[in-house]
DNA sequence: GTCTATAGGGGGATAGAC
DNA sequence: GTCTATCCCCCTATAGAC
């Protein structure tokens, strides 16, 4: 790995984190110079303006998730094992440590983050919810699911719930935030 | 109504409005007095800091809350049809028009807001979910409503459901909330 | 109560040296 | 690739005149 790769991976899990912690217009470059102990210019160098960096964080994350769900560790998995697997993306985002989705972070400031990084969240929260989707519709048809109306609707409301459960594990605590995940598998399964 | 009143009001008025638009970091107290067709430092005469205009709008939307609660059209309600209140304040915030809810808004920056508002977000969080909670073990004691699990956890999943679907709605569009809102009372309805 | 003026800080971003 | 230096803008907040 060259060393440029390594400051630009480094620069991106500093930004994912800071994204997660304090949303877009919360976090500033100096942040990331700071941690990194260089300079604020060196960041422009990589990326020259927080959109760039924003946008890079978010394509980032959505080829991860297209390599996970297109991977047989996950695709082979039984439609119950899929459910954990996803609810374990965001348990283990750390709500006991203040940490939110980047989706809903980005949400939350939908109305004052640039055009392009706009798109890209849209994108992410899409992609997030046909796989969701698919994996409800299996497992009702599996019958080991059961739930009334529209897959596409389920997988929105469990999709919404778990973004907003984090966000009030902030206010209210983690344990809060694990009441919700349990409820939402009471609410699924049989 | 006294003219320091109407102006205090407005300008709660104005402040909630961005709150709920842009978070508590993404507007300034230039964007009310712009509104208002007055300076800047007019502003800061009825709300010296931003952390007491902040923490006012909350206590005001707290008040109003309590007052709606204690108020015999609501507290006179059907379960069902205080669900149905509920659901129908979040459907007022108008999705349509990209507006997400006070707590929600808040809660995305709590990391970056200041301690007096957090305890204030606290506060107004713990309040709706105490009243959610009653309504839903009411609601199943009275055999019109369906659940497994505890009645804090189901609100307390409801709850987020509702915050995260307001800001689905702003990358995905309005129609995915009320989609949300119909699969909330699909899970619920016997 | 609202004004002008201003202090003081932080943020994003660029130029040019090394 | 990183540095120093700098520009320019926006923000919160205050002082003092009207």
């Amino acid at each position: 790995m060259s060393k440029i790769k390594n400051s630009k991976r480094t620069i991106l899990n500093l930004a994912e984190a800071l994204l997660q912690d304090k949303g877009f217009n919360g976090f500033s470059y100096a942040n990331i110079a700071a941690e990194l102990g260089v300079k604020n210019a060196a960041i422009h160098y990589h990326y020259p303006s927080k959109e760039d960096l924003g946008i890079a964080v978010m394509q980032r994350y959505r080829e991860r998730f297209k390599l996970w769900i297109n991977n047989s560790r996950v695709k082979d998995l039984t439609p119950e094992a899929k459910l954990d697997w996803f609810l374990s993306i965001y348990i283990n985002m750390r709500a006991d440590q203040g940490k939110i989705c980047l989706v809903g972070s980005m949400e939350a400031e939908f109305n004052s983050i640039p055009d392009g990084l706009q798109s890209e969240v849209q994108a992410l929260h899409k992609d997030l919810l046909t796989w969701l989707q698919a994996a409800l519709a299996e497992g009702r048809d599996a019958g080991v699911f059961t739930f009334k109306g529209e897959p596409a609707d389920k997988a929105a409301l469990i999709l919404s719930t778990v973004q907003g459960a984090l966000q009030m594990a902030r206010a209210l605590g983690a344990k809060k935030f694990h009441g919700v995940i349990q409820q939402i598998k009471l609410d699924l399964l049989k």
